[in-house]
DNA sequence: GGCCAGGACACCA
DNA sequence: TGGTGTCATGGC
């Protein structure tokens, strides 16, 4: 077993199954995904909240309302201009090229999709990552500023590796199981939450306390 | 009142 | 290729 997956036991142990991603269907797990970049999901919860109640969370819908509309709809997420447009680009290339059918994008092939993914705007590395890994259930790693922080602060990576050496780093020391890449990526962020911030972080009690490297700002035990 | 959250893109050197 | 600015709301 490697080290990383080990890690990948202590979290499960600790915290437990995260259940991720936190949606009612494929659909809501892309909107989801596009809604929070850079936001707390506690923000995208309330988006979400308003096009359910609007009835416009499915491909037809979306489709058709205008995006000054869902940008109104999804104000609470922040950047909500840029991210109605960004749901927009999604849902035209939707319908374009699956008639609307999001199952029938994801029949198309893993290294395939994540291309098509990456080339509608607004939706990076992370995002079709999030998008493969979570809606489509493709065995993907998904990489994320908590993912970088934990790596790093404990020693995995450097501090200055980028998305692709993370993501290949991680892909070659964990099994290939969707599963697993799933509940890992949320337990990271579990951890991330709780004990890796980017400022403030708490050691004390963290269950990679033994492996944080992060010298400068790690508190002390000692009184 | 400041910081930052489950990023991506445009622009510039 | 890498650094910086922009997009923006809401919780802590």
């Amino acid at each position: 077993m490697t080290r990383l997956l080990g890690t990948y036991y202590i979290l499960l142990k600790r915290f437990g199954e995260q259940n991720w991603w936190p949606a009612d269907s494929e659909f809501e797990v892309v909107i989801g995904a596009i809604l929070t970049q850079s936001t707390s999901w506690k923000n995208v919860e309330k988006a979400i909240r308003n096009l359910k109640k609007k009835d416009v969370l499915n491909p037809e819908a979306l489709y058709k309302i205008d995006v000054k509309n869902l940008s109104g709809l999804i104000r609470p997420a922040g950047y909500h201009n840029a991210k109605a447009r960004k749901l927009k680009e999604f849902i035209n290339y939707l319908h374009k090229n699956y008639e609307g059918n999001l199952s029938l994008m994801f029949q198309v092939p893993a290294e395939n999709l994540r291309n098509e993914l990456l080339s509608i705007w607004g939706i990076g590395p992370e995002t079709a990552d999030s998008i493969m890994l979570y809606a489509a259930g493709k065995p993907v790693f998904v990489v994320d500023a908590y993912t970088k922080r934990i790596f790093s602060r404990h020693g995995f990576v450097d501090g200055d590796i980028d998305y692709y050496g993370l993501k290949d780093f991680s892909e070659k020391n964990l099994p290939k199981d969707a599963r697993v890449l799933n509940e890992f990526h949320a337990l990271l962020v579990r951890l991330g939450k709780e004990h890796c911030r980017k400022t403030k972080p708490v050691c004390i009690g963290c269950p990679l306390e033994k492996q944080c490297k992060n010298k400068k700002t790690k508190i002390s035990r000692k009184k």
